[in-house]
DNA sequence: CATATTTATCGGTAAATACCGATAAACCGG
DNA sequence: CCGGTTTATCGGTATTTACCGATAAATATG
């Protein structure tokens, strides 16, 4: 990851302060959408509302330990909670990151398409 | 990346088949948003419009082979089209795909809501 | 208490990713 | 046609990721 430069400049990226500081947390949970299999547990978790840690590894051609990885980053993403029951977990969604997710794309369409309605103005000049 | 399993399984992923093969490539859009460096372009071609490759290079604290390959990334997965200009390249948001990827997201959330509902009703039987 | 079930984590390996410098290809200006 | 721009691609290295098997921790059950 990193995304520094070499020569030890500072992660600021550029004079464009258009995003806080939350670019490198987008990336994280973008990153932890970015893989079918966690796409897939993320659809499991959205149609069943949760499921154990045993279900999803039943539904995903992986073993237990890799399915625990695959948990485990979309954990760390904030995009699911998984919460103790006996000797089992039950991961349910995190709808907030989810949202902040698809609001941040939805933004880029729509900036998008001003900014294109804007050049095609500038043409016309 | 491969998501397969060693012995040699189909590549079906489960009995469930909510998603009909767009996992992957799905899969292959979201990975490619999710790099800082990446986003910060996206978010560039939004509010401009369209950039010269020169011009990213010189908002981002990368050299411009990387910057390159960043775009070569986001170009494979249909994030965003290039054109040539003069020994320019020009580049520009595919806000369809961009679409596709906000929807998926809303999907997941609202389906999720739905089956949180449903889910609560069912305590109550 | 011994055993079975469930899950997280560790160790290891193969593949992918991120980054850089160097170079090649396409183009423009004189 | 020659030197300067601009960009894509290649070669190389360091880091990260994906996957597995083995193991440990926690809990249930007989």
């Amino acid at each position: 990851m990193s995304f520094e430069t070499t020569t030890g400049n500072p992660v600021n990226l550029a004079a464009s302060d258009q995003s806080p500081s939350s670019d490198c947390e987008m990336a994280v949970v973008l990153r932890a959408l970015g893989h079918p299999a966690r796409l897939q547990i993320m659809r499991a978790l959205a149609s069943k509302g949760r499921c154990f840690c045993g279900e999803i590894v039943d539904m995903l051609p992986l073993v237990q330990s890799t399915v625990s990885q695959h948990l485990k980053v979309l954990k760390d993403a904030n995009l699911i909670e998984g919460t103790i029951d006996g000797p089992r977990s039950c991961y349910r969604l995190n709808t907030e990151k989810l949202n902040d997710a698809s609001v941040l794309l939805g933004q880029l369409t729509v900036t998008s398409e001003a900014a294109s309605v804007c050049s095609t103005n500038h043409d016309l000049t």
